[in-house]
DNA sequence: AGCACGCCGACT
DNA sequence: GTCGGCGTGCTC
């Protein structure tokens, strides 16, 4: 008799499921994550139907699952999910179930870890390393074996003498048990916007069924403390949540205030996790012992078994755009998922994007506003300094002005904050003698000069080379210059302008590991740094004590490349950065050394008028149909030399149907024409909101030319650029 | 995405 | 004569 046939998503990048037979004894549904051969490999996929009518053109090339895998099924609710964002961004639907099984090989039983106690007398033969060990372990406990090798100093063969002598045993230790947060820990002090505020958004989690609220609130208002009074309501519910972070490598601040709130840490999940942990926090997650996950983007695709509540944090934030694999924007798919699973979203933000301010003044979303700072904090005063008439002189970038009021926090024993959002020393070598510019072989961008390195860098391939001291163009000696300010120049003139002052950089490039992060932002959140130099690392969702200055050294910046998405960007930056001002006691004030104080950009930041600003963005982007007036996608060519990118471009383009809706831009060269040696050229695709942009995106491609040899082509449904 | 298969250059 | 470079194509 024929066997029961089922048809399986295998994680690669391939649309269609295969079909598998299914061995006697086996009993599987849709949503069961199995092993399964393919090709010449095993791996994990998951059942997404039966098929009662196998293709009978397979009749002998099924193979057999290999066996079922012992989790819980992936829910309807996130197959579906899966499906959706797949025929959404038009990725294969096997790279996107990839994200929810991003645990790897590591799945089972878990190992124990071994632990150590101290059982016996110490050694005939002491030496220091073992007089170490054994302090540490005197107070009779069970230690985990590795973390007493750590502490102690030693390594673990030192531990394995000690045991072998007898002083030391070896036990299992008892698996750490995730400590459910309790949402009466702690009760909140707030203010009356505050409690009104928890109130509604603990309402909108009380009710099932799909709400998105905006949690608008000014920086420094609390927003973090009123949602996690939803994230309360839904712990008491018994449901799991999760907070969406942009960058979850810096949360550690947040960690901490939810241990203070909750009296556990939540459960993490971001790319930095060990394998190990991964798989341990995948498992918590998909058997509901993990009640609240804060993670990054990937989060989203997690299989959580009863999830109530999705919170996307700086909901605005650019790093929510995932641009390599799958183009999605988790702000985007944590509301569709919010849609799909029935329950409440909750985006917050103190700067929401345009589109999320559209949707809340339409109506489509519950605004939620948080108008006033907590505590009776006042919102920085900001003022802009005209580069053209009060700058400072050639090769120094922070004007007399902003050098006195740093010079006066210092003296108050407060810290001043320079914001440059540029790394690196200078962006710029050129040779006096001859014009030569030192930029990338491969990338169409300048090599940053970085010296603490002590090399020239290219910023979009990683390409580095030692700062040399002859022109390789001319010959000449002792010929070049640094053009422009990065933050580690920064740093330079703020040494040398305030000795007694302790500066300190905090940069993605010089930032090792998260560790290492989170130890200098406490030493500033101690005081022991009085200028720190920062690029838009120190803007996000750090809280300084005792910062009461911004300079914001070019606010410009940003502002140049003419996509009309970069003054809502920069409004957004500037806003966040200097809000980190005057947050605990004390006023704070923003300086924006500026070449065009009457920028509708500077002008709404100094007189704090976010409304005119979202007015005039919201009426251009309707004029222009752009979203969420107008549906976006970019098509990226790409080739190993320009003309077979720029004619695939053009081949593209007379292959796209005919729909008097759609407009078909270009191809035109990317804004970064070259990246890794490879020329790249777009193609813009704009229609009306009402046409399902996605679907005829697919009957193009379908039958365009395909990409072959060298070429590539990255579809890209929303893109973040409108370039 | 992996992995095998396949067809051209420098070596045990 | 083989080892191995990575281009092409398939995986139920």
């Amino acid at each position: 008799m024929a066997r029961r046939v089922v048809d399986v998503l295998v994680p690669v990048a391939l649309n269609q499921t295969y079909s598998y037979r299914v061995p006697d004894g086996l009993d599987l549904a849709p949503g069961d994550v199995v092993s399964v051969p393919l090709g010449a490999r095993e791996v994990l996929a998951v059942v997404w139907a039966d098929n009662a009518n196998p293709d009978p053109r397979l009749h002998n090339r099924l193979k057999d699952i290999d066996e079922k895998i012992d989790v819980p099924p992936l829910r309807e609710e996130l197959r579906s999910f899966v499906d959706w964002v797949a025929s959404y961004t038009l990725s294969a639907r096997g790279m996107v179930l990839r994200m929810t099984l991003r645990m790897g090989e590591h799945l089972g039983p878990e190992r124990a870890r071994l632990g150590v106690r101290l059982v016996g007398p110490p050694p005939q033969r002491m030496t220091s390393a073992r007089n170490r060990v054994i302090g540490l372990l005197s107070d009779g406990l069970l230690h985990g074996k590795s973390d007493a090798a750590r502490e102690a100093g030693v390594s673990a063969s030192v531990i394995d003498g000690l045991v072998d002598e007898g002083t030391l045993a070896i036990e299992d230790m008892p698996r750490e048990k995730i400590v459910a947060p309790d949402p009466s820990f702690a009760t909140p002090d707030f203010s009356p916007d505050q409690e009104t505020a928890a109130a509604t958004l603990q309402d909108m989690c009380a009710k099932d069924g799909f709400n998105v609220a905006l949690l608008d609130g000014v920086t420094g208002s609390g927003k973090t403390e009123v949602y996690f009074e939803a994230v309360a309501e839904i712990i008491r519910r018994g449901k799991q949540a999760l907070i969406l972070m942009p960058e979850i490598a810096l949360t550690g601040q947040f960690l901490d205030r939810f241990a203070k709130r909750f009296g556990t840490r939540p459960l993490e999940w971001h790319s930095e996790l060990t394998p190990r942990t991964r798989a341990r926090n995948w498992a918590a997650i998909a058997a509901g012992e993990a009640q609240i996950v804060v993670g990054a983007r990937s989060a989203l695709f997690l299989p959580y078994v009863n999830l109530g509540l999705i919170v996307v944090d700086e909901e605005h934030d650019q790093a929510y755009k995932q641009s390599d694999g799958a183009h999605y924007h988790a702000r985007d798919m944590a509301v569709v998922r919010g849609h799909i699973a029935k329950i409440p979203v909750i985006l917050s933000s103190a700067t929401p994007s345009v589109e999320t301010e559209v949707n809340a003044r339409k109506g489509r979303y519950t605004r939620v506003s948080l108008p006033a700072r907590f505590g009776g904090q006042v919102m920085p005063h900001i003022e802009a300094i005209d580069l053209r008439r009060e700058g400072p002189q050639r090769g120094k970038f922070i004007s007399p002005r902003l050098a006195e009021e740093i010079n006066i926090a210092v003296e108050r024993k407060e810290q001043a904050l320079l914001f440059l959002n540029r790394r690196g020393y200078a962006p710029l070598t050129l040779c006096r003698a001859c014009g030569h510019r030192f930029s990338c072989n491969i990338c169409d961008a300048w090599l940053v000069d970085h010296r603490f390195r002590q090399r020239l860098v290219c910023h979009h391939c990683g390409f580095s080379m030692p700062r040399p001291h002859q022109c390789p163009q001319c010959g000449a000696e002792e010929s070049l210059a640094a053009i422009g300010p990065g933050v580690e120049r920064l740093q330079e003139e703020a040494a040398a302008l305030f000795p007694e002052a302790r500066t300190m950089v905090l940069s993605s490039d010089l930032v090792t590991s998260i560790e290492t992060m989170r130890s200098e932002l406490n030493e500033i959140a101690e005081g022991r740094v009085d200028i720190i130099i920062g690029t838009q690392l120190v803007a996000k969702g750090h809280n300084f004590p005792r910062l009461n200055l911004v300079g914001v050294v070019d606010a410009d910046l940003g502002l140049g490349n003419g996509d009309p998405r970069a003054a809502e960007r920069t409004f957004q930056l500037l806003n966040q950065v200097i809000g980190r001002a005057g947050r605990e006691k004390g006023y704070g004030v923003g300086y924006l050394q500026t070449h065009q104080p009457e920028h509708p950009v500077m002008k709404a930041l100094v007189a704090n008028d976010r409304k005119a600003f979202y007015d005039s963005e919201i009426e251009a982007r309707e004029r222009a149909l752009y979203p969420p007036f107008g549906r976006l996608a970019s098509l990226i060519v790409s080739a190993g030399d320009r003309p077979s990118a720029e004619g695939f471009g053009r081949k593209l383009v007379s292959a796209a149907p005919h729909d008097e809706r759609v407009q078909v831009l270009g191809p035109a060269e990317a804004p970064l024409a070259v990246i890794k040696g490879r020329y790249r050229f777009r193609v813009l695709v704009k229609s009306a909101r009402n046409v399902d942009l996605s679907d005829y995106l697919r009957r193009w491609l379908a039958d365009a030319p395909k990409t072959k040899g060298n070429l590539n082509l990255e579809v890209d449904v929303d893109p973040q650029s409108f370039l």
